[in-house]
DNA sequence: ATACATACC
DNA sequence: TACTGGTATGTAT
């Protein structure tokens, strides 16, 4: 029986505190008893008060649900119940059953890790965690329902014998690697949801796999046992215990494969071709590999695969058949708990309204799509029609990132303020490993009464170091201390996040693109018009849609110049100007402002100082080389005849200074689709093996390969013409000018930072030198140029002057 | 854009 | 004694 007795909730009880006796493992256990242990054991304490309280909101909810319920009338329901029977026609059009999606699913695997490492533990209950927390438990101890995200001193009471055991992520991570080659044989673009979790595609790994000989599904058991000495074994890294003892980790009489065939004492098995066979097979690798056992599940969908792998877990399989008939059936009996995305406080806004099973869903969808945003009940529609994603999406760019801590309770300013430098540094440093820079920046604070606040702020401009995010964040803690005075802020957790991160693809290529300017003919112009491949146009529309500096805010408003912010004053008033131009130069020939025609009449015009008429790169290749010598202003674009910088920029000065920073809105687009433009040119000029390097060496007039490089910057000569070299170290004087700019940063109490890092900026640049070789295979950026330099918008000002 | 809630592992 | 930490997303304002 599911606690889905409707109305009458387990009175008195806090449902949301109750066993969750979801997952697998938890079956005929006393339920009651372990209740009321668990209730017992948290009675009065603040996360117990709390809970409460969260509890009646969510009751409040369902009272309001009921309410709005009931001012349902009939010709309501008629209505909805048409419209969700147009959607469904229009789903059932799209149902996919031709893709076999598989979901794999480690058994208790921190748990069985630990317990491969330690035969100790192998007839014992035992968990992985704290007494604070456990992440995962062995099946013996879920049969005293002790399981993952339940406190260990409470699992301690539901079972005395308990042995915990901390927890070791190196290790997890270690076997995590190993099965994950398994993966890629069958589906190399497979997505991993977490250390021991994935999805894979099986599809083309079946259709190829009809093919194939006995040889290449025939797998092979773990080298023989060593006659008898498995005992002292200490196995701290990953070792080979005994094959006969193979699968004790769950149950000692768990069937593992059986074994088939034995060749001059090895023994292997040749697996089928179907489905079935291959997962087993895959299966079967993984645990001669790793001695653990994994669930799998089998469907046309990964929603449905996940349940699935579920059915026969531990070690076990399960597959749906991939029929419509099959699925509606899986589905009908499928309680709603069971599908991913409907959590604990669905269920129970489902089950007041008697809904306990995916049919349910399916006869009251006309309601729920009354009673439910539009997203929530497209949601449940398709479950209900045993749909989903058919196919695995590849995996999204990650979009914030964090760090948090809980402590013991802490209200001294000082102790506060400290501890968020650390996070903030915490975080600084797991940005840098990504290269990643965020403009928004989140503190997120629970006091001792477990209620939880989250303070944000978003910059115009991204940041990444320590000092940046904590500049932020202390400002965040501050107003909360200052709100909360004359009480001090008592605190059990904090954390820090940052979001809205510029994407990989708008940093990279700006340091191209201020290259750009100073060596027009090269990079000024693209393939432009011409057909764009696929992932150029990704990358197009990527930062066409965020470019930091040159692009910006294209959806914000426009008027909030934000001077203050030297990262984009430079170009703003090059944008004002251009744009002043532009429309100059359209009215002149009538009147235009539609259109990409006064884009790409700036850039002939441009191109034409050249006299080269084609604009298709064909321009950039021999002004580069003809008339060495010369600049363009980013702001006039007129040529300047200097390789001196000095003189350069202060022509570009005394351009901004006769500039006006008034721009008519509706020419932005165009400004933007012209840096869009840029920087898939940047992107070409990198396949060409142009770096900026070559480009930068020119702006010095020095064409000459057999001379040494000069740097654009400090203008010191190089001792070396490797160009990775001269890179990284133009690098480092671009990023002198980031740090010379935060220190004399007078807005925002941004504190300076200690020290450049040279190898951060070192790896930046190496990304950048080899972004138009081979890119990474990783299925996380197939398509994307890396991650890239940091602090590469900063340095324009400095750039130029 | 911000805050909070829900969900997953 | 003691109820996590990291990420994404939905909902409301």
């Amino acid at each position: 029986m599911e606690n889905g007795s409707i109305p009458p909730k387990t009175e008195g009880l806090v449902s949301r505190m109750a066993l969750n006796d979801n997952k697998a493992g938890m079956e005929g256990l006393d339920r009651d008893k372990i209740n009321k242990i668990i209730m017992e054991s948290s009675k009065g304490s603040k996360f117990y008060e709390n809970e409460v309280k969260r509890e009646q909101q969510v009751n409040q909810r369902i009272d309001k649900m009921m309410l709005q319920k009931e001012q349902i009338t009939e010709q309501h329901l008629k209505k909805a119940q048409a419209q969700v029977a147009r959607m469904v026609v229009e789903l059932e059009k799209r149902r996919d059953l031709t893709r076999v999606i598989v979901h794999v699913d480690m058994d208790a695997f921190y748990a069985a890790v630990e317990m491969r490492d330690c035969p100790e533990l192998k007839d014992k209950p035992m968990a992985v965690g704290s007494m604070s927390m456990l992440s995962t438990s062995n099946y013996h101890a879920r049969k005293y329902g002790v399981r993952a995200a339940m406190p260990g001193f409470i699992a301690k009471k539901l079972c005395p014998n308990l042995v915990i055991v901390p927890t070791n992520f190196d290790k997890y991570r270690a076997v995590s690697s190993e099965i994950r080659e398994i993966f890629a044989d069958y589906d190399p673009n497979f997505m991993p949801m977490s250390l021991d979790e994935a999805y894979l595609d099986f599809t083309e790994h079946l259709e190829k796999r009809q093919s194939w000989p006995d040889s290449l599904r025939t797998h092979h058991y773990r080298a023989s046992s060593n006659p008898k000495g498995d005992e002292n074994n200490e196995l701290p890294q990953e070792t080979t215990p005994d094959v006969t003892d193979l699968s004790p980790v769950l149950f000692d009489d768990s069937p593992s494969s059986f074994l088939c065939c034995e060749d001059a004492g090895s023994a292997f098995e040749i697996f089928g071709t179907s489905v079935e066979e291959a997962v087993r097979e895959m299966r079967f690798r993984i645990e001669q590999k790793t001695l653990l056992t994994a669930s799998a599940g089998i469907a046309p969908n990964m929603m449905l695969a996940k349940v699935c792998s579920d059915k026969n877990k531990p070690n076990g399989q399960y597959r749906l058949p991939s029929t419509r008939e099959a699925v509606m059936e899986f589905v009908c009996n499928l309680p709603v708990r069971k599908v991913s995305g409907i959590g604990k406080v669905s269920e129970k806004l489902l089950n007041a309204l008697g809904i306990s099973s995916c049919s349910h869903l399916g006869q009251k969808m006309a309601l729920l799509s009354l009673l439910f945003s539009e997203t929530a009940w497209h949601h449940f529609l398709q479950v209900s029609l045993g749909l989903g994603s058919a196919f695995i999406p590849r995996h999204e760019e990650r979009k914030s990132m964090s760090t948090e801590r809980t402590f013991k309770e802490m209200s001294a300013a000082e102790e506060q303020l400290s501890l968020c430098r650390e996070l903030c540094e915490d975080l600084a440093n797991d940005l840098k490993k990504e290269g990643l820079k965020g403009k928004t920046v989140t503190l997120k604070l629970k006091n001792v009464n477990f209620e939880v606040k989250t303070r944000a702020l978003t910059l115009s401009y991204p940041v990444a170091t320590a000092d940046e995010i904590f500049a932020v964040a202390k400002d965040l803690l501050k107003t909360e201390r200052d709100n909360e005075s004359p009480q001090p802020l008592r605190l059990r957790l904090m954390g820090v996040r940052i979001s809205a991160f510029v994407s990989s693809d708008e940093k990279q290529p700006l340091q191209k693109s201020i290259v750009g300017f100073l060596n027009p003919g090269k990079a000024e112009l693209g393939p432009s018009h011409k057909e764009i491949p696929r992932y150029q146009n990704d990358q197009l529309s990527g930062s066409s849609k965020t470019w930091p500096l040159l692009c910006q805010r294209s959806g914000e408003s426009e008027e909030k110049t934000t001077l203050e912010e030297p990262q984009q004053s430079f170009f703003q008033k090059a944008r004002a100007k251009r744009l002043q131009l532009q429309a100059a130069a359209a009215s002149s020939r009538q009147e235009d402002s539609s259109g990409i025609s006064s884009p790409l009449f700036l850039d002939a015009r441009n191109c034409a100082a050249s006299d080269e008429p084609d604009n298709d790169g064909a321009c950039g290749a021999s002004t580069s080389t003809s008339d060495g010598i010369g600049l363009s202003c980013p702001v006039c674009f007129r040529r300047v005849e200097t390789a001196d910088l000095a003189v350069f920029n202060r022509h570009i000065d005394q351009c901004l200074s006769e500039s006006s920073a008034q721009k008519p809105s509706q020419h932005l687009e165009e400004g933007d689709g012209r840096e869009a433009k840029r920087a898939e040119l940047s992107a070409e000029e990198r396949s060409l093996g142009s770096t900026s390097a070559e480009t930068a060496s020119s702006v010095n007039g020095n064409h000459s390969k057999s001379s040494s490089l000069v740097c654009p910057i400090c203008l010191l000569t190089q001792d070396s013409d490797d160009l990775i070299l001269f890179n990284r170290h133009v690098d480092l004087c671009l990023n002198q000018g980031v740090l010379h700019k935060l220190q004399s940063e007078t807005r925002s109490p941004i504190n300076p930072p200690s020290a450049p890092n040279s190898k951060a900026l070192g790896k930046g640049q190496l990304h950048l030198a080899q972004a138009g070789k081979g890119k990474t295979k990783r299925r996380d950026s197939p398509s994307s140029p890396s991650k890239k330099v940091k602090g590469s918008c900063i340095t324009i000002d400095h750039f130029f002057r």
